[in-house]
RNA sequence: GGAUGGAUUCCCGAGUGGCCAAAGGGGACAGACUGUAAAUCUGCUGCAAAUUGCUUCGGUGGUUCGAAUCCACCUCCAUCCA
């Protein structure tokens, strides 16, 4: 099986600009392609993950990668797919992003011997004249063209700053450099990309009368259409302090029934034929699936050993024995106690699984409180310090949520 | 620059002088059922020393015994005109 019939057995491939020559190129690795991340935090999430997934394939296809971290359309910040105007970020901020991206980037992609290129779009953005821009670039760009492009359609209604509205030209600007200076000839991005993504191939056609290539990939969506990656508390970080392994563990272990097998496909590099075979599980086996996909991504994002750790813990809580070693604690100090005690609702507020004591005071109320395994009747049971540090003390809220209490 | 309409709690959205911590829906959370799934049903959804008190309806000031509601100014948004 080719590469290009693999991704596109994976679901991977949304549109492509010209299908013969894209196969042609990465089947044969021929591409010098390149993703752009806009640094919009300090950490990597899921969204980005996938596009790393994809840079490996390709990579290993003998391909040749460019990760393009976008600190210059940082500056701008892109309409696409957003319903109200980004959050404009400092250049400081920034900076420390496109660091952060580093480091992470370098854990999937091999930057090695000029196997894969890793640039920053600040470089050939920031020093820019404006008027010569305009008549170098913007002189071939229809406002009555982009105008109808669909990432801007959406903010026809919600407006739309001149600002946000020269993305698009940016990134094409970016595409047209990295073709210059690197002999780049496609660019993927998520679907959400394809308009500013044509506006590269165009500009590179009519400066240069020469071909360049386009191809997006599926943007991960759940069965109801809602982009997956997102959690109540924000998005699923690849960074281990921001999302600890456990819980990015129990994402994937939570995901719908319907939802499985295409994050398999996505997502992880499990041969076609073995995910092929898990389609035909149902019912509760396909819990089964969930916990393949959720060790195999933790390993992934971070390594062996925590995915173990992780999926044990797991286990653990919610099956009973194994150990308890990889599940998120919560420390105590002094200063939580009062008179040497400390109230059922003082402790769910202090090991963060409630954000008030209005709160906590519910949930003991609606019976989701459990201490050790014995449900919490008294919203004003207390616990003295010995207690708390005697044996483990495992503090639950609702089915999902557990803290170990650990007295500092 | 001009005209008009608007801003209410996580979101949508009712409320036009006291009965308002504010209808209804969505979402979130908790319980039951389950498979750590979905669907369904139930509860719940500002904060707290909790039959009470405190702080909220874009901002500031005012009228009033009493303001989300009336008045003035300001900020922001949308539509139309330039």
């Amino acid at each position: 099986m080719t590469l290009y019939d693999e991704l596109v057995a994976r679901g991977l491939i949304a549109q492509v600009t010209d299908e013969k020559e894209i196969k042609d190129l990465i089947n044969n690795g021929k591409a010098t392609f390149y993703i752009g991340f806009d640094p919009t935090a300090d950490s990597l999430h899921v969204g980005h993950f996938m596009a790393l997934c994809l840079m490996k394939r390709l990579q290993m296809a003998g391909n040749r990668p460019i990760a393009l971290i976008g600190g210059g359309t940082a500056m701008v910040g892109d309409p696409s797919g957003r319903t109200d105007m980004r959050q404009m970020m400092t250049p400081e901020t920034i900076a420390h992003n496109c660091d952060c991206f580093r480091t992470q980037m370098s854990r999937f992609i091999d930057f090695s011997d000029d196997k894969a290129l890793m640039v920053n779009n600040a470089d050939w953005l920031m020093d820019l004249n404006y008027i010569d821009v305009l008549r170098e670039v913007g002189a071939h760009f229809s406002v009555n063209r982009m105008l109808s492009a669909e990432c801007y359609k959406q903010r026809m209604e919600k407006g739309l700053s001149f600002l946000e509205f020269n993305y698009m030209i940016m990134q094409s600007f970016d595409f047209y450099t990295l073709f210059q200076k690197y002999g780049c000839n496609m660019q993927f991005g998520g679907d959400d990309q394809w308009s500013n993504m044509l506006g590269g191939t165009e500009l590179i056609r009519r400066k240069l009368g020469k071909d360049a290539y386009a191809m997006t990939i599926n943007l991960l969506l759940n069965s109801e259409g809602k982009k997956m990656g997102k959690t109540q508390s924000g998005a699923v970080w690849l960074d281990p302090d921001k999302t600890s392994p456990f819980e990015f563990y129990q994402y994937w272990r939570n995901v719908a029934d319907s939802d499985v097998l295409k994050c398999m496909r996505m997502l992880t590099f499990l041969p076609l034929e073995q995910i092929d075979e898990m389609d035909t599980w149902e019912g509760s086996q396909l819990n089964r699936a969930k916990e393949i996909l959720a060790y195999e991504l933790t390993n992934l994002v971070h390594g062996e050993q925590e995915a173990k750790k992780a999926q044990e813990s797991a286990r653990a809580l919610f099956s009973g024995g194994g150990s308890h070693t990889d599940m998120p604690s919560a420390e105590i100090t002094d200063a939580h106690f009062t008179d040497g005690q400390i109230d059922i609702l003082g402790l769910l507020v202090a090991s963060g699984l409630t954000a008030s004591r209005s709160e906590a005071r519910r949930a003991v109320e609606q019976g989701g409180v459990t201490v050790n395994g014995t449900k919490v009747t008294d919203i004003r049971q207390a616990y003295a310090k010995d207690e708390l540090s005697a044996e483990e003390f495992i503090l639950k809220r609702g089915k999902k949520n557990f803290r170990k209490i650990v007295l500092k």
